[in-house]
DNA sequence: CTAAGCGAGTCGGGATTCAGTAT
DNA sequence: CATACTGAATCCCGACTCGCTTA
């Protein structure tokens, strides 16, 4: 760890890029946009250091339930210990840290402790004045505020909210080139489309590319573009202003013209799907409604669909939707009884439970053999559960159920389905997509947009991830009577199942969701939202995306600050400074508190004195579990005073079990990031150092090479931003079953070319003195143990195939009357294998195998430049599978990578998009699609 | 020898539902 | 604190790949 490099401040590492004068390669090409903290010091700073991380995270695999503990010890009857030893049992009453004045008070293990805080108070004098000796601060700070770019200044003093693609720094694109360049785009893209796609886009495309051409010389486009019948081609967002060509009407107007539109049709919109929709759920559903739309074609034909990105009508936020209409939500269906035949067993004798009981038995009957099932916490929390259910019922040890009979049974109907055959499910689907249709969609402001878990939650056992405290414990199911529907005034409210009402119905337009509840497991509440393809969501996600770019202009002054602070001689502002610098090297979360009652992870703030160890003279190891109690293990190299600063937080009186930052909390933090920027919060800089991230990773790629090649590149910077992220994913546990399979494989493959050689030498003797180093032995397979194995795994593989391909011959034969061949047949096929065996037999004691009739060297060469080809893509596949089994690209990639830089990447390299983005993120991100060119900037 | 067909196994993607953050 | 929204891993199923056979 070359820590005297990594030990120079910050605004060292970032005067040194802004200058330009460091030789980074990431360097920004204007020189001020600021980079990510993390790049330390040179050009291969951010690889070198994600590639350290890659390697130290110990492969973190997430850490399985320790108490492997059978149920099977141990009666029900000692639950009540069980649980009581479980979890901190042993911990102190907790003190509140504001009033508590008891100085005795035992120490809280969890929570900042008053006598901590009270600690930190005294030493506050002595050490923290004492360690500030190199004072900076102030002046110097105020110095640099007045270098900050005008832009920001210009902005955060007009338009809080800057409208998207306004006020950065690419706005000196000349507009011609830019228009250009975006047409160019545009015809790639469609040429890399697949035919079906392209198709469907054709004449949309080649109107609106034609209307452009054309006025690309003079005219004005919008006009052109209209008499085409289309909307004005906008670029919007990102990169361009639209300070066009098109004429000197002031933004504003241009504006509010945009907004207009679009609402006016709503409203036509509204009036129609209005009938559409009301009657559907009384008359129509059944023969009416499938003749009269297929969905494709409806979807081609209305819609003109509503591109929201290409109008600018920010509406201040709060208000979501003027006209709202759907068809609420899908119950699932009753429970049904089993058959009488099938019962649990308590004391090997079967009991008859009330419905309600068996339900919730059979939950756990079709879990036995799941992990869960073995977990004590589990069973446990089911048990009391379930003993709350079974009212009369004597059953009270969980030893003496059986629910073996239950499982059987739900294993009976699952092979069942299976049977059924591809029609039989085909038949099942289609009529299960039948009842789903009507909620597949609803109306918002007119435009049809998909719904996203319209499906109440049905009942079940509660899993929880990593140690839930709450696992196990039965999820109920929802009744109506708990389901409140939120719709526009002007809709038909849909019916709730008959003999039921719901909760309540309200219609709030401040709010996204069409209906909620509240769950019995932790008292969450439940939402039904937008699907993410729909404009609201998709617009929220713009809307991240253009926040975390702002972060750009502020961060450089907000990285100052905290470095300064990082000396503060109040222990508020230095926890936050200190958090601060965590967050934004690190990517942690905010850290928000949590209650015993939940799993037991933590954030940033949330950190607690045993998952920090420093390690002299300035490397940092973390080690806890983070969200989805997913392990967080990494040991960085810190500059100095945070070091410092740390070793400071875990100061004793702390110990096992304290906070860490005991003066700060997520509000605290957040609510001083929101004096730099509108809207910016902790989470802003886990979304912009991964988009960072991202951009400097794929400028590094160069644009050459075959088209896989440039995928392979793209993965891998995707790969850096998920290792950025922490985001995991747990081996699979037939991963290494496929490794060795693979490897075995590849040993095959080298043996095979072993062979080929051999065959070559048996033509040929004398080449093994002409080029010695061909004919050596390859020393992956200079086992004869495992040749000689292999060996008789390849005659065996071959007789079975012999008699297989016998059988089915035979089968034919029978099929078509004639008649069978007769075992001897058999016998006679099966003489290769002799010829086989006898030639491994030569081949084993000379090493020389009679080469097939017609071989050349010649051929034979070929062959064996084939099957290097395929070892070679063989391991290559291993490795990555290998390097990949704990890394999850999907995470980043549809929530913190800016989409436009990925459709920025594929235009640019010439990538075809789908390669990247499948259907439904090309759905989600089309306003990123349509909106960015080859050389958009995060 | 190539193209097409075939079956098993793998993989990717969407659905699910729980876990966070933020105000 | 409740509310509302984003983010997350995993489950599960369908589709596709791959190696092999057959025409």
């Amino acid at each position: 760890m070359s820590s005297s490099e990594d030990d120079r401040p910050l605004a060292a590492v970032r005067g040194a890029r802004t200058n330009g004068t460091s030789s980074t390669v990431s360097a920004d090409t204007n020189g001020t946009t600021p980079g990510p903290i993390p790049t330390n010091k040179n050009s291969k700073s951010v690889s070198s250091r994600l590639d350290k991380m890659a390697n130290k995270s110990t492969n973190g695999v997430r850490p399985i339930n320790a108490a492997g503990i059978s149920l099977v010890n141990g009666s029900v009857e000692d639950s009540g210990d069980l649980r009581r030893g479980k979890r901190k049992g042993h911990q102190a009453p907790i003190k509140e840290s504001s009033s508590s004045e008891d100085s005795d008070a035992p120490l809280n293990k969890r929570r900042r402790t008053s006598n901590g805080i009270r600690k930190e108070n005294g030493f506050k004098q002595e050490d923290i004045s004492s360690d500030d000796d190199d004072v900076p601060l102030a002046k110097k700070a105020a110095a640099k505020r007045r270098n900050m770019p005008l832009t920001t200044l210009v902005k955060r003093e007009k338009k809080p909210p800057a409208p998207p693609g306004g006020g950065s720094s690419d706005s000196d694109i000349p507009l011609a080139t830019a228009k250009l360049a975006k047409e160019k785009q545009r015809i790639e893209q469609k040429a890399a489309k697949p035919a079906k796609e392209m198709r469907a886009e054709e004449n949309k495309a080649t109107t609106a590319a034609g209307a452009k051409r054309k006025s690309a010389g003079n005219a004005n486009t919008s006009e052109l573009a209209k008499k085409a019948g289309k909307a004005p081609p906008k670029k919007t967002n990102g990169v361009k202003k639209e300070e066009s060509s098109d004429d000197d009407v002031p933004l504003a107007k241009k504006r509010k013209g945009a907004a207009q539109k679009p609402i006016e049709s709503t409203k036509k919109a509204t009036g129609k799907k209005t009938k559409d929709i009301d009657t559907k759920p009384t008359a129509a559903k059944g023969k009416g409604k499938a003749k009269e739309e297929t969905p494709a074609e409806a979807d081609e034909e209305e819609e003109e669909e509503y591109k929201w990105w290409e109008n600018q009508a920010e509406t201040d936020g709060t208000q979501k939707w003027t006209t709202l209409m759907h068809n609420g939500v899908l119950f699932p269906p009753a429970y049904e009884s089993l058959p009488k035949h099938v019962k649990m067993k308590y004391g090997g004798v079967e009991v008859t439970l009330p419905l309600e009981a068996e339900e919730v038995a059979g939950f756990f009957g079709a879990m036995l053999d799941t992990q869960h099932a073995s977990n004590p916490t589990f069973a446990e929390n089911f048990f009391k559960d379930f003993q709350a259910i079974l009212k009369h019922v004597n059953i009270l040890s969980f030893q003496k159920c059986d629910f073996k009979p239950m499982y059987d049974y739900f294993e009976e109907k699952k092979a069942e389905k299976k049977a059924l055959g591809l029609a039989g499910r085909k038949a099942l689907k289609a009529e299960k997509d039948k009842a789903e249709e009507k909620y597949l969609y609803c109306y918002l402001d007119g435009r049809k947009e998909k719904v996203g878990n319209f499906r109440v939650e049905p009942p079940g056992l509660f899993r929880g991830r990593g140690e839930h405290p709450k696992t196990g414990m039965v999820k109920a199911r929802v009744q109506p009577e708990q389901v409140t529907i939120n719709i526009g005034k002007e809709a038909t409210v849909p019916a709730p199942p008959p003999g039921h009402s719901w909760a309540d119905v309200i219609h709030d337009n401040t709010v996204t969701w069409l209906a909620t509840w509240k769950e019995n497991i932790n008292g969450n509440i439940k939402y039904v939202m937008l699907a993410a393809t729909s404009s609201l969501k998709g617009m929220s996600d713009f809307k991240k995306f253009e926040k975390a770019r702002e972060l750009k202009n502020h961060i450089d002054r907000i990285r100052e600050d905290y470095t300064r602070d990082l000396k503060s001689e109040l222990m508020a502002d230095r926890q936050r400074a200190t958090a601060m610098y965590l967050i934004d090297k690190l990517a942690l979360r905010a850290g928000n508190e949590k209650s015993d009652d939940e799993a037991d992870t933590v954030g940033c703030c949330s950190l607690r004195y045993e998952h920090i160890t420093l390690e002299p003279p300035n490397v940092v190891v973390f080690d806890f579990l983070g969200k989805d109690s997913i392990r967080f293990y990494q040991k960085t190299p810190v500059i100095h005073q945070v070091f410092k600063n740390l070793k400071i937080f875990k100061k004793a009186p702390k110990t096992k079990g304290d906070m860490i930052f005991d003066r700060l909390d997520t509000t605290q933090l957040n609510k001083h990031l929101q004096n730099y920027m509108q809207g910016l919060s902790a989470k802003v800089f886990r979304t912009y150092n991964a988009s960072w991230t991202m951009q400097e990773q794929l400028d590094e790629i160069p644009n050459e090479g075959a088209v896989h090649e440039k995928y392979a590149a793209y993965n891998l910077a995707n790969k850096k931003v998920a290792i950025l992220c922490n985001h995991q994913r747990t081996v699979s546990t037939t991963h290494e079953t496929m490794m060795q399979k693979q490897e075995e494989k590849i040993k095959g493959l080298r043996y095979q070319k072993l062979r080929l050689k051999r065959m070559i030498l048996s033509l040929e003797p004398t080449r093994k003195k002409k080029n010695p180093a061909f004919f050596k032995p390859d020393p992956e397979i200079d086992d004869e143990e495992w040749i000689k194995e292999h060996q008789f795994s390849l005659v065996e593989q071959e007789k079975e195939r012999i008699t297989k391909k016998f059988e089915k011959d035979n089968e034919k034969l029978q099929e078509n009357g004639e008649k069978v061949l007769k075992d001897k047949e058999l016998k006679e096929r099966l003489q290769v294998i002799k010829d086989m065996e006898a030639e491994f037999k030569t081949e084993n004691k000379t090493g020389k195998i009679e080469p097939k009739r017609g071989a050349t060297v010649e051929k034979l060469e070929a062959q064996i430049q084939k099957m290097e080809e395929r070892i070679k893509k063989q391991e290559t596949e291993a490795q990555v599978r290998e390097d990949n089994k704990t890394v999850a690209l999907g995470t980043s990639k549809i929530n913190y990578i800016d989409p436009r830089l990925t459709v920025m990447f594929c235009k640019k390299y010439g990538v075809p998009i789908e390669k990247i983005f499948a259907k439904t993120l090309r759905d989600k991100f089309k306003w990123a699609i349509e909106s960015a060119d080859g050389d958009w900037k995060f």
